[in-house]
RNA sequence: GUGGAUGUAGCUCAGGGGCAGAGCACCUGGUUGUGGCCCAGGAGGCCGCCGGUUCAAAACCGGUCAUCCACCCCA
């Protein structure tokens, strides 16, 4: 026997209930988002290198060791993109979108490699959607996107998560604060654990984030980022809380929310569950600019799909479904008409002309866990009716074949309920 | 990148130096115009891969790859 292939480390198939769960987030979202004035942009998924090491960070962990890089037939260093947001901006940068512009506002979804050791909700290609406004900095588009985030949740009945927020500030604010953490903490630097030694030298702000017990104690007596913040910075998240008290959106502050992405700053936020971010994002006032565009604030946020499906609690698909069988003496004509006029009422029909035994037919239609079943043979063509079956109950009655209103009435009757318990 | 656990049939897993196993799923027939239940039968495996020890390895040892979990980090 050929030798069976398998996918790569960490690159998994997504189907069955888990692909149904991405279907409906994907038009839930997209769906909100457009109300909002959203428009969908399709972006490629490999860039040059240099686009997210400019705009992510070179320093940041996602950059130094997690990027899915290689060089193409040309020698040319490219990358699978790690996240959206760079590509997008290059994306809007390089058609002119956004000089002269008022306000840009955009989503998309699609698939994201970062090259690490898989773990429960973490795999090496995952898939965000993600969106983003370019426009002058005001604190309602914060409120904006974190508003529809959280009305996202609640559509896909996202239970206990929590959303908290904090403000990185600007550049200036943010370098006075790295000093004063460095300076305050330069006696205890044994007592810190290795992860923290290190950060506080790449990656200062990283610290505040540690899950050590015994760095956490040490951190209490920091100071906190918004003595730090300058008064524009500062009247800009307390706007921002005001707006989202006022729509009703409840989150709470965490000043060790610091984020992986250089391009922050000013507020920032994440949804968790169960402490693990499903939806992140804040606003990057200075990356249009640093790519090569015009100054040109923006903020947005990413969502991690995989994360969402499994917090969702999603109904399951509508079950407009219907088996059409042929049985012996009916015309692959006949069903064919039939099975096309219920597909113009809405109803999903799968026809199975496989040469086989009918009760298997019937079998396969058991296991796709289809209840209405449009049976045509010999006896129907005659009589110019079709015999529907319903496999919970094991009734059957016969419908005038071309009866097509009656006939779809009566497959979308009774709400379709889950087959008999597997017992 | 670090640590732990696990790789045996499609799935869930048992076994433990000497015949490759169970349950579920699958296929055929009983029933070629009727699924589930039942009965009878069947197919399916280099026991992850490579090497070592041994008369003999699925089992013991080493390596490797993969999966899961935690850390790091992140969505």
């Amino acid at each position: 026997m050929a030798k069976k292939y398998k996918s790569l480390r960490g690159i998994r198939d997504i189907s069955g209930a888990e692909a149904a769960g991405f279907n409906e987030i994907i038009s839930k979202a997209s769906e909100l988002l457009e109300k909002y004035g959203y428009e969908r942009i399709f972006l490629p998924v490999i860039e040059y290198t240099n686009l997210f090491a400019r705009s992510i960070g070179e320093d940041t962990d996602i950059v130094s060791k997690e990027m899915y890089s290689f060089k193409d037939k040309k020698g040319r260093d490219i990358s699978l993109r790690p996240e959206g947001t760079a590509g997008a901006v290059r994306s809007l940068i390089q058609a002119d979108q956004l000089s002269g512009k008022i306000r840009r506002k955009i989503y998309y979804f699609g698939p994201m490699f970062r090259y690490e050791r898989p773990q429960k909700g973490r795999y090496r290609q995952f898939y965000q959607l993600g969106c983003e406004v370019y426009s002058f900095p005001s604190p309602y588009h914060d409120a904006e996107i974190i508003e529809i985030a959280d009305k996202l949740l609640k559509l896909c009945r996202v239970k206990d998560y929590s959303l908290g927020i904090n403000s990185l500030g600007c550049a200036e604010d943010r370098s006075s604060y790295k000093k004063a953490v460095k300076k305050k903490l330069e006696g205890k630097v044994e007592k810190l654990c290795p992860d923290c030694r290190r950060r506080l030298k790449t990656n200062t702000l990283r610290v505040l984030d540690c899950k050590n017990s015994r760095c956490r104690e040490i951190y209490q007596e920091l100071p906190g980022m918004d003595d730090f913040l300058c008064d524009d910075c500062g009247d800009y998240i307390e706007k921002l809380r005001q707006i989202l008290d006022s729509r009703g959106v409840k989150y709470s502050i965490d000043s060790g929310l610091v984020r992986g992405l250089d391009y922050y700053n000013g507020p920032v936020f994440e949804f968790k569950v169960n402490d693990s971010a499903v939806i992140a994002g804040g606003r990057y006032n200075k990356l249009v600019r640093e790519l090569g565009g015009p100054d040109m604030p923006a903020c947005g946020w990413g969502l991690g799909m995989e994360r969402l499906v499994a917090a969702a609690n999603l109904e399951p698909a509508s079950q407009k479904k219907a088996a059409l069988i042929k049985v012996e003496g009916g015309r692959i004509e006949t069903c064919r008409r039939i099975a096309d006029n219920l597909r113009n009422k809405g109803i999903s029909v799968s026809e199975g002309y496989e040469d086989i035994s009918t009760g298997k037919k019937f079998k396969i239609t058991d296991k796709n866990r289809i209840v209405k079943v449009v049976i045509i043979g010999g006896e129907e063509e005659k009589n110019k009716t079709v015999t529907l079956r319903d496999m919970e109950t094991g009734k059957q009655e016969s419908v005038p074949a071309d009866d097509v209103e009656s006939l779809a009435r009566k497959i979308l009757a009774k709400k379709i309920l889950a087959r008999k318990t597997d017992v």
